[in-house]
RNA sequence: GCGCUCGUAGCUCAGCUGGAUAGAGUACUGGUUUGCGGUACCAGCGGUCACACGUUCGAAUCGUGUCGGGCGCACCA
């Protein structure tokens, strides 16, 4: 809708405008600043400009009313327009939202190691990712969800050990010392226990069985983790195994040339060259890659599979690592602008006020699992998709969990079964509703149906923008609008009821469908 | 010290390709339709948009600096 005006006026202006919704909509539905910005151009007055430029648009049937006001042209959609493109938007509502778009785009997220359950951080990480995945997909583009699965270095040497020392401690009864580090809580005991019925107990006490150990272990925590996302509504289409990638580590070698050198016995990249501190170590001293070294050929497989772009969703405390990974990229002939690293910030979370009890026996962190066990996958989800990810955020748990207007995602889902419920009382068939038009509507009636109808705008903006919380922001707004209308007017027996309940139905469909933009399902009861 | 990032109402946060009176929820005060779900709605209270300077017709938004918070500065991942 926004595009069809801004390409209208780009015609008959012959230049791009700035289009804006006024926040009095009875200056009408979209308005453009677009005198100002010609004032100086032109030595005139915006107010002269403005009245030029509006009084210079012939009739159009998009709009209604084109006037200027103090500057500023202020346009009006027209009925005929609105109540096209709304009986359009009921009958394709698979295509409501959608502008065609086809790109192949690869977005990596999570990629949590697979040495323990998902925490509140990735937890945070993950619904930016998924909400991004179903808003670009809706979109059209044609985005493969993809999991980095970490398992080679110490971190997996480290999974190996710990299970040993698990199973000493919890089902060999020995007294063990536990360093720091090692990963600690109920699943390790649990795998320790697995571990024993599999391998038998000596297993614990063999050092050279630890990488077996390891290998069987991390294929277990993955399950979990794969678990955890899907009780968040969130699935991935490919898993890449970072060990599987080190046999093309020669080929990818030589296709960066001189980038990288050897120097101390050890290897290096040129990464200095590109934005980076300092040169980076790929293969140490022993012979043993880096990270690094795994990322770059894991960056260099994704270009070669031949997307148009990729996204990579991180935690914000990797932000340092991105000028090398972008290096290597530049290194190995690929356009680092087509990797997008977007951050996933900390959260804290609070109940009652109070700091969020850490969860001893998972180790001292907070567990995906537990949050939406105690407030759900929805207002996790909800909550998680309205903050800017790349800011910390700070919730209180019980907030969620109310079931009024302080808690949103009631309230979105409240209005979405009034207008079920409505609907079911209705002595109109739904031929009848669809087939009057939104026409002679009041102006509150009016601002509601454009208010739904700005849902594709939404679904675009929050994509290309990358801030998924306008989704969440967009549907309050448009909940709160319905719900208002709700209380001020009457429908059923009121001789508009057929066109009312029409506008009934586009709200409905747009809340449903941005509700689903979050991997939520809208309730139809409550 | 260097780099990144953030600082908006008592609290949690939107708004940031510069534009009309800075928004929402919460908290607090006070109200509401003898009617479709009061699990709703309305009003009030609450702001030097951290501070300073600059660019501009116009700055919460852009630039520089200061102060304050977070994160990072590994041959860990």
């Amino acid at each position: 809708m926004k595009q069809r005006v801004a390409a209208l006026l780009r015609e008959q202006f012959e230049r791009d405008v700035v289009l804006e919704k006024p926040k009095d909509r009875s200056f009408g539905h979209f308005a453009t600043p677009v005198a100002f910005s010609l004032a100086k151009e032109l030595r005139k007055s915006p107010i002269v400009i403005a009245e030029e430029l509006a009084s210079s648009f012939g009739e159009d049937p998009m709009f209604s009313a084109v006037e200027s006001v103090k500057g500023y042209i202020n346009l009006r959609l027209s009925e005929s327009f609105l109540d096209e493109y709304a009986s359009w938007a009921l009958e394709n509502e698979e295509i409501f939202g959608s502008i065609g778009e086809d790109e192949k785009i690869l977005l990596e997220f999570v990629s949590a190691n697979p040495t323990g359950p998902l925490h509140i951080g990735h937890a945070r990480g993950a619904v930016y990712g998924d909400t991004l995945l179903r808003l670009g997909r809706k979109l059209g583009f044609d985005i493969t969800a993809e999991y980095y699965v970490n398992d080679a270095g110490n971190q997996i040497d480290l999974l190996g050990l710990s299970i040993q020392l698990e199973g000493r401690a919890s089902i060999l009864n020995e007294k063990v010392e536990y360093p720091e580090s090692f990963y600690r809580g109920e699943y390790m005991t649990d795998l320790a226990k697995e571990a024993a019925d599999v391998f038998g107990t000596e297993i614990f006490h063999d050092e050279s069985r630890q990488k077996e150990l390891a290998m069987w272990a991390k294929d277990k925590v993955l399950d979990i983790i794969v678990k955890d996302l899907a009780d968040a509504n969130i699935h991935f289409d490919t898993f890449v195994s970072e060990s599987s990638l080190y046999d093309d580590w020669d080929r990818v070698m030589a296709k960066m040339g001189n980038s990288v050198y050897s120097a101390e016995d050890k290897i290096w990249i040129r990464s200095s060259e590109h934005d980076d501190e300092k040169d980076r170590v790929v293969v140490r001293e022993d012979g043993r890659p880096t990270y690094l070294a795994g990322d770059i050929v894991y960056h260099n497989q994704k270009f070669e599979r031949g997307y148009h772009h990729h996204i990579n969703i991180w935690g914000a405390d990797h932000h340092g690592y991105i000028p090398r990974v972008k290096a290597a990229t530049e290194f190995l002939g690929y356009d680092s602008k087509k990797l997008e690293v977007l951050l996933s910030q900390m959260v804290s979370l609070l109940k009652d006020g109070e700091p969020y009890k850490m969860s001893k026996r998972a180790g001292n962190v907070i567990l995906m699992s537990d949050i939406i066990e105690e407030i759900g996958a929805d207002a996790l989800r909800f909550i998680f998709a309205s903050k800017k990810s790349d800011t910390p955020l700070e919730f209180d748990v019980n907030e969620l969990k109310k079931e009024d207007s302080s808690n949103p995602i009631f309230y979105i889902n409240y209005a979405h079964a009034r207008i079920q419920t409505i609907l079911g009382k209705s002595e109109l068939s739904m031929e009848e509703i669809m087939q009057s038009d939104l026409k002679g509507l009041n102006a509150d009636a009016d601002g509601l149906l454009f208010e739904a109808l700005l849902l594709p705008e939404v679904i675009e903006d929050a994509f290309v923008s990358r801030q998924v919380q306008k989704m969440p922001e967009y549907l309050k707004s448009l909940a709160a609008r319905l719900h208002k209308f709700y209380y001020d007017y009457r429908i059923i027996g009121e001789e508009d009821e057929a066109k009312l309940l029409k506008l009934f139905l586009v709200v409905a469909l747009s809340l449903r469908t941005g509700l689903s933009m979050l991997g939520i399902t809208a309730k139809d009861r409550m």
